[in-house]
DNA sequence: TTGATTTATGAATCACTATTCAAATATAGA
DNA sequence: TCTATATTTGAATAGTGATTCATAAATCAA
């Protein structure tokens, strides 16, 4: 019996949100991903269907780990929805400034994989929407948020916004200090939310 | 010597909105163009020098109608910041809903286009830019929107937010009804802007 | 009607690259 | 060491689809 050496699977995964950030997945060459994770072409193929089951592991990963973590802030009751909201953004901000690679990957080609797979391209994604969705709900049935609000109309409007943040920050990083992105962020998103009698 | 027939290199433009909005650019044969322009292949190389050109010509298109409607609406010295603000939000809202096809293709493909072509995939869409950015900035000046605010930021923002919304209407139009979404954008743009005193 | 010129055609070309698979290699256990 | 099994390799395959170009068709002017 012979033993894998090293973990390729993680290699091939690294090499590919490498590749696919520089030249967008489509321009993206499996000879290129192969060359950067130090590998043959065709162990690419042992360790993955084909080249899209590669992007989908890429968003499967970073969807999941936002869930897995927003699911513990929900169910927090020691913090009331504005804090809850808030922590979120920050979550939020931290899993796609980790790494800017992988930001340019999402940022990139979550259309193409969202409308292209009708079914849901990973189901991770939708829940973690869901979870971002109850945490306004309840804000909203306190009236700490604005209930006139569509939370629909939001959460699209909001994350879209990040989105393109987000990737403009990757792609030119030196145009944008991480710090005053945050708080940007923070504060045009409690504006749309925020119960405010004027 | 012999005339052209009909207008073929509308059809083209025409037909290539559809079918890229239908499957994307990538996933778009230049033989479905053509199928649906109603001509041959050839064709599309007589009035396009090749594909990308095709959607090139979509963006700039675009943009530059934008451009165009936006610079007389900035010239304007009978109407305030916040009028002129209000209306470049019109604008904009209109533009891209006028259009499903064209909304989509846009939203998913000026990405790709714009980090791709570095000098800037088309002029229009930088002064564009520029001139949304007179407006917030000359009503910065008279306090009447938020000098705190970077206007990068959140120009990205927004707009990013708006592309995200529209893009989903665009593929999902039954989910939300026009009315809302425009007055949900001015509700989110405004209070990111405006200088309110708490 | 004819010839010159422009426009249109679509089959053939050509480049590209994802994927396969037979062979080679490495490891563990006997 | 030797054999069985798991892993890796990369050249060959195979499918795709953008683009070309020789040919045909249409129009106009003479």
């Amino acid at each position: 019996m012979r033993i894998k050496e090293g973990n390729k699977e993680t290699d091939i995964l690294l090499a590919a949100i490498k590749v696919f950030a520089e030249t967008g997945y489509h321009n993206s060459k499996m000879s290129k991903v192969a060359e950067v994770a130090g590998v043959s072409t065709g162990s690419l193929y042992v360790y993955y269907k084909n080249k899209e089951q590669i992007l989908l592991k890429i968003f499967e990963d970073v969807w999941k780990k936002l869930h897995d973590g927003l699911l513990i802030l929900v169910e927090r009751n020691d913090l009331n929805p504005i804090e809850k909201f808030d922590s979120m953004i920050d979550m939020i901000f931290d899993a796609f400034t980790e790494s800017q690679a992988v930001a340019i990957v999402i940022a990139n080609e979550q259309h193409h994989l969202q409308f292209g797979n009708p079914e849901g391209f990973t189901e991770y994604f939708e829940k973690f929407l869901k979870l971002g969705e109850r945490i306004v709900e309840e804000g909203m049935k306190t009236e700490v948020f604005n209930p006139n609000v569509d939370v629909k109309i939001f959460r699209h409007f909001y994350l879209g916004g990040f989105r393109e943040l987000i990737t403009n920050w990757a792609v030119n990083n030196e145009d944008f200090k991480l710090s005053k992105l945050r708080q940007n962020i923070k504060f045009f998103a409690k504006n749309g939310i925020l119960n405010i009698k004027r």
